[in-house]
RNA sequence: CGCGGGGUGGAGCAGUCUGGUAGCUCGUCGGGCUCAUAACCCGAAGGUCGCGGGUUCAAAUCCCGCCCCCGCCA
């Protein structure tokens, strides 16, 4: 049995997520891990919340919170609207871990073992009232650059350049707004990511079927020369590094993060040692594929920092095979933006749909070759045209129908003809080149491909006419009865992945006793319910979206951008 | 000044790497059906593939220049 490892990017910790973060990495990951679990696969699904870093320890200052309580609460916060997403996860875990402090510290150690450490002294600014250093966002200026008053430490959000925290013009305290600010020389420990370049482009060269954003991220990162990197920080909420002269200081928040997969494996394993084994899944575990989803974003940290690590340990850890990146989900052409809550949020989604709407949506729609927009208009469009006219009344126009003829069981008698062969042959190309979609993650053309197989139902019902079968021939009127009920199932368990819980319904209605199972042999699938089968009618799927429900959310959520700034 | 992505029929997209009659969904129009969530099925119209050069027997696709849009707290 083949061994899947999958992890999503890591949610940061603050504050719920939007559509847009659950399409770039999340949900994609789910769809991908419930396709292999149906084929068989063993899948082991990981993701957990980013914890450490400045915004954090930032908002839980905003809210008056001590940061670990704001961790724990926003942790909860997310798990729960993963599972209402119907995200199914092995482990959501927390980078905070007592698990993930132990790997962060091995990796650190072994790093440093073999030379890929070194100490440098920097300049931070120190503030004095405040009586500690302000890395990154902890500082406020003015850009040297574009004069923008509010520039933080690491980044000018105006004029968007990065910049050192000594750069800024008139700077001040983040937390107390103090300007009593000096410039003080302190240790840090650098990653020597330079010294391994060569190998991690070597190991990135035989990755050639990456899709090219990932790999043209990654390369322009290696060309532009990699530089070492600071992993230390002046802060108390992390991982602390464990090295006499760093008291107070921890690793950067982007040298634990992607730990964390590892971490969560084993925060996993350890609620079950004695069935769990993490280890298998990460050291020496050659016989694991192990893919992961994330944002275009999060590529360079995946192709290259998080691989300097794995390599650098000079220890046989799982590197990944594939990588799976996405583009953005816009909001209307615009950005969707936390800060400003613009957009639409995964609390929000949930409280106004089912899960399984946004789920198709997104999928149909995810920003794999470019950046892609959501509109309550396409949205609505997606979910009224695909879920409820094709899928959905699909189901209720073969269900009620012979529901109303012959019961609620599945009529006995004639034989397949020409039609069925013809409609058995024409789905099992189908389902061939749907299963290969998504077995490749490629997402939008896969769900395409549904959307068609369900089409292809209704034009085989519409050809069939069994509304006049009934009157005319009761043997013919009972082969397409048994082929559409059928048909019900193949269509719902071929939709699984992706709307696994309306798939759930379907398949309880019409096939509660038959494993679920990938679909292979697509003729023998429609003989799967054979004469006499119960089954029940499900109420209506979807619902339809209305104008005014689109007027409801436009005017809730904001619409297109001349709306929103007026 | 930087980095990344993009400009294909009314809308949203595929096709560009590996040149060779421009494809999909929605919308529109016409026809059919009436079992079903006024749903479904069939067909049609609609594009000089941002602009200008170049390479080639042939360019949406390769090369050069330019214009425009979006993003860089996912």
């Amino acid at each position: 049995m083949a061994r899947q490892l999958i992890t999503s990017a890591l949610p940061y910790i603050n504050g719920v997520k939007h559509l847009g973060n659950l399409v770039g990495s999340m949900l994609p990951a789910d769809v991908y891990a419930r396709f292999r679990r149906l084929r068989g696969d063993d899948v082991l699904f990981i993701c957990a919340t980013d914890e450490h870093g400045t915004p954090a320890e930032l908002a839980a200052l905003e809210e008056g919170l001590e940061v670990a309580e704001y961790c724990r609460q926003q942790h909860a916060i997310q798990a729960k609207l993963g599972e209402a997403f119907g995200l199914s996860w092995d482990h959501f875990g927390r980078s905070s871990s007592p698990q993930n402090h132990d790997l962060t510290q091995h990796f650190a150690r072994r790093l440093e073992e073999n030379g890929f450490i070194e100490e440098r002294v920097t300049e931070q600014v120190y503030s004095i009232d405040d009586g500690r250093f302000l890395p990154d966002r902890y500082i406020i200026g003015t850009c040297p650059h574009c004069g923008y008053p509010a520039a933080r430490g690491d980044q000018c959000e105006n004029c968007t350049r990065l910049l050192d925290p000594t750069d800024l013009i008139e700077p001040r305290s983040a937390i107390s707004g103090s300007t009593n600010l000096e410039v003080r020389e302190t240790r840090h420990l650098f990653l020597r990511q330079a010294v391994l370049a060569d190998e991690v482009r070597a190991w990135l060269g035989t990755k050639r079927d990456w899709p090219v954003l990932t790999t043209s991220i990654a390369y322009k990162w290696l060309d532009e020369g990699l530089r070492d990197r600071n992993i230390t920080r002046d802060l108390d909420w992390g991982v602390p590094v464990d090295r006499p002269g760093y008291e107070g200081k921890v690793w950067y928040v982007w040298f634990d993060a992607p730990i964390e997969y590892i971490g969560s494996t084993k925060e996993w394993a350890d609620i079950d040692p004695g069935a769990r084994d993490w280890s298998s899944w990460w050291y020496e575990a050659g016989d694991v594929t192990y893919t992961q989803f994330m944002g275009k974003d999060n590529v360079p940290f995946h192709t290259v920092g998080f691989p300097c690590t794995i390599i650098g340990s000079r220890e046989p850890w799982k590197l990944v095979d594939y990588i799976k990146s996405f583009n953005w989900l816009n909001y209307y052409g615009g950005k969707f933006s936390t800060s400003q809550g613009v957009g639409v949020f995964m609390d929000d989604a949930v409280e106004i749909l089912p899960a399984d709407y946004w789920r198709y949506f997104l999928m149909a729609n995810a920003p794999e070759s470019d950046d892609s927009s959501f509109t309550w208009e396409g949205f609505a469009n997606a979910v009224n045209k695909d879920l409820a006219d094709t899928f959905g009344n699909f189901v209720n126009r073969c269900l009620t129908f012979t529901s109303r003829n012959v019961g609620n069981a599945i009529p006995d008698g004639g034989e397949d003809g020409d039609v069925e062969t013809a409609l058995s042959a024409d789905l099992q190309t189908r389902v061939r080149e749907y299963t290969d979609l998504l077995d490749s993650k490629q997402f939008r053309k896969a769900t395409a491909e549904l959307r068609a197989i369900w089409t292809s139902g209704n034009a085989y019902w519409e050809r069939s006419e069994p509304w006049k079968a009934v009157k005319s021939d009761e043997a013919r009127a009972a082969v397409i009865q048994r082929t559409g009920v059928n048909l019900v199932r193949l269509f719902a368990l071929l939709a699984a992945p992706i709307i696994p819980a309306t798939a759930e319904t379907v398949l309880k209605a019409v096939a509660p006793d038959i494993p679920v199972v990938w679909p292979e042999d697509v003729g023998a699938e429609l003989g799967a319910l054979g004469p006499d089968s119960p089954f029940t009618v499900p109420e209506v799927l979807f619902r339809k979206l209305t104008d005014d429900d689109i007027a409801a959310w436009t005017e809730r959520f904001g619409g297109p951008a001349e709306a929103r700034s007026a």
